[in-house]
DNA sequence: CCATAAAATTATACTCAGTATACTATTTAC
DNA sequence: GTAAATAGTATACTGAGTATAATTTTATGG
């Protein structure tokens, strides 16, 4: 025990990393419905099961980084001046994701190769379908968490719906805008007057309850 | 050939309609991932293969009228006033749901065990996310009809999309409050009151745009 | 009513994701 | 250097879904 750098520990995240990479490779390529998980441990000289040891479902060789969104939202949540209303806040962070241009908020022909390759794949598709819900439910915790409820109410679960549908329309509008314009710019501009616009409309739904 | 009522026709409908039966009868019973299709196939006295003949996968074993919103939602679009506005109209099909108690604004124990089995199951739930996911473009077609447009645009899609969490909000708290006080009034009265608060927010957010 | 075409149903064999489990090799701790 | 812990492997299984050929059932024209 009590290694935390050491041999296991970096050999373990080396092949756990190689087999992502190996995978998201070949996904990228050939489209994730054409590549077995047996393809993808012989590519990454590994056995079949080595590949299940780290990834349960196939379709988290794709997607590897769903804590990030998490650890996002808690972050923003935690800085935010005390007495703002939770719905403010989402608003700043969506707007310093544009800023920083974090993946959901990035518009290149990488990210649309990525989406494209999701799309065509039922089981990415739904996958990213179930992640979208996840957040919903993460959400509706820390919104409520921000007001002191210790779990989320009616209130919190509309807004957080709310919110997650307008993220996922105005990213999906802004990579429709960089395939057509091919302009990060515009692209940027598209999601965040989507959002603006969403905004606006949740603060309404919410105008009577503690969240807006 | 020629054949409408023939018996040919009538055997393949019972066929299907007995397989459909069982299938959900033992789904209700034991839940979904604890019944394989070779154990329906044999409950319904037929081949597994024909049971994939009828459906194509098991999961539209429980789901099996996904058609009727669907028709329902361009029902009432055929119908609407000349001239109102794509959301009213919306607003209208809502209310009129709940008047006759569809099952979309049904709150009974029979659909609260109904549920239950699908929040129960990883794959039905998958299955659930993309019919409301087929649903949202559907209706995003439908607006864009409404309003002469051959295809949907920006607007209709996000129209479409904050219509369609709105009524997944309001059902699922419509459910939960069925669970706790056992009653269809006011469960509708939630699922309604939900409703009327997201459809006043939507408004705002395509105040600028044909479809409010 | 019979022969035959068409269509429904079945048998069989396959691929692939995912799980269980026992076994082997490597790393760590003492 | 040895023993315990753990990463990795081999093997065998279940269950969904597909392809295809064989077989049964129904429809139809004479």
């Amino acid at each position: 025990m009590s290694n935390q750098g050491g041999l296991r520990e970096r050999k373990k995240e080396a092949t756990r990393q190689a087999i992502s990479d190996v995978a998201t490779e070949l996904f990228l390529e050939r489209g994730f419905d054409n590549v077995s998980v047996a393809e993808v441990a012989e590519a990454a000289e590994v056995s079949r099961m080595t590949v299940f040891n780290y990834f349960p479902r196939k379709e988290d060789l794709f997607f590897d980084r769903e804590e990030e969104s998490r650890q996002m939202l808690r972050a923003g949540f935690a800085e935010r001046p005390a007495g703002e209303a939770p719905i403010a806040t989402l608003r700043k962070l969506v707007h310093s994701l544009a800023d920083r241009v974090h993946p959901f908020a990035k518009f290149t022909d990488a990210t649309a190769k990525f989406w494209r390759t999701v799309a065509e794949s039922p089981a990415l598709s739904a996958r990213a379908r179930e992640m979208r819900d996840e957040l919903v439910d993460d959400l509706a915790s820390v919104l409520a968490a921000a007001i002191k409820r210790p779990l989320a109410d009616a209130d919190a679960r509309l807004a957080a719906s709310m919110v997650v549908t307008a993220l996922t329309v105005a990213y999906a509008e802004g990579l429709r805008e960089h395939k057509a314009r091919r302009s990060a710019a515009t692209s940027r501009e598209t999601f965040l007057r989507i959002m603006e616009r969403s905004f606006s409309g949740i603060a309404i739904m919410l105008k009577d309850t503690p969240y807006a």
